[in-house]
DNA sequence: CATATTTTTTGAACGTGTTCAAAAACGGAT
DNA sequence: ATCCGTTTTTGAACACGTTCAAAAAATATG
């Protein structure tokens, strides 16, 4: 019992090797070896490698609620509250971008417990659904109440796209991923008093709906 | 140079196995045993098992014109159309449900030749791009000129992106995923005649080159 | 035909993530 | 203090994708 410092011993100097090599850089190996611990050692505390990355997961998912949620309050437009979450976002991850492909061709894996949807992600996926739901919420524009449950979720949703979008964007400082987050947001605040014609919002109800299975 | 037979055998296993166990199951030493042939000499064919994966690739895109372009003869509506590429491309998926996870994980890897957006995959991408092109072309309902051109490419990303939910989608017999598909297309048509209105086509057109810089 | 060169094939090796039986350290009850 | 059960740690092993030098076979050249 008295020792979980091996476990963070461990944890940490993963994490610390995450960031600066990346992801297969990162050897479970060199992690033992670094923390002067033996390599089964290691698998006693983190059943897998992903487990380990998935701390850093829910680390960066801490970060990025700490840099959106103070920036959140200056502001009562959807559009920019939107904004600020997104953007929070993608500046936690900037330090990853050259190993960001490791990273991710690990996440897409359904089966892995570092698979956003996974229940194992819970607690990672939950702080950016309701740094989403904030921004929806303190917002002086509103959206029907149907859509506004449904909300949160699709925007994660759209983050996890629009972080696909920037590990394979290679455009210079990912200029192209910031474009295409304000031309979506810019559509997306036109398209906004649509979503009050019935035949518009039933629709596009049934599609959040359909999105939202993913990751229940 | 007689020995295109080797590489035929090989890539006939393969694929076969690929189809049969799927991906993980699927190693390159049993290939190389059940070719009756060591395992370095499959790696002098196939630098890659990926690459092994790619000949199926390809196969499976051919079997998804071969399905979708006779059906396209049979109407000139343009959802009827887009929705006889889209439930054609995931009746040629269906075998592989099983294995999905297993394909995918490596298709999104950017540095993988597997990737759909590398060049080693242009055959098989450049087959799909055309349907869509020719369900576009072949429609009674026409788009602005600019829209037209950057639409194929953005309906195979959005292609792309509904085999990653069918992947994921846990429903009875994926129902989830045509249904997913079917509102995407009656949203898809109902927008249509908005695309002409000057301050909803500009920043549509801006949206679709910044998705087409991905696979370029 | 004999020899040189190129193409094909082999078999052993490497490093990876992961597993597991057994050893060691630890902690509480006698 | 000693024994017993649990927790922790070890080190060797496995299967995998991949690499590579060298052997073998095929082919070209004299």
């Amino acid at each position: 019992m008295k020792s979980a410092q091996t476990r963070e011993l461990i944890r940490g100097i993963a994490l610390r090797s995450f960031r600066e090599q990346g992801f297969e850089a990162t050897t479970m190996r060199t992690i033992a070896t670094q923390a002067g611990v033996s390599l089964g050692n290691a698998y006693y505390y983190f059943p897998t490698k992903n487990h380990l990355v998935q701390e850093l997961y829910l680390e960066v998912q801490q970060a990025h609620r700490a840099a959106a949620a103070p920036l959140l309050a200056t502001s009562d437009d959807l559009a920019t509250r939107l904004g600020i979450v997104f953007r929070a976002g993608l500046e936690q991850l900037a330090p990853f971008r050259d190993y960001a492909s490791g990273f991710l061709t690990a996440m897409v894996d359904p089966n892995s417990p570092l698979n956003p949807t996974s229940p194992e992600s819970e607690p990672a996926r939950s702080i950016t659904v309701g740094l989403f739901r904030d921004a929806l919420t303190g917002a002086r524009q509103t959206l029907p109440k149907d859509l506004g449950a449904r909300m949160p979720h699709a925007l994660w949703l759209a983050y996890l796209l629009l972080c696909l979008y920037w590990s394979y964007d290679r455009s210079p400082e990912q200029r192209n991923t910031t474009r295409l987050l304000e031309q979506g947001l810019r559509l997306f605040t036109a398209a906004l008093p649509l979503l009050r014609v019935p035949g518009v919002r039933a629709p596009v109800r049934k599609l959040l709906d359909l999105v939202a299975e993913v990751g229940a």
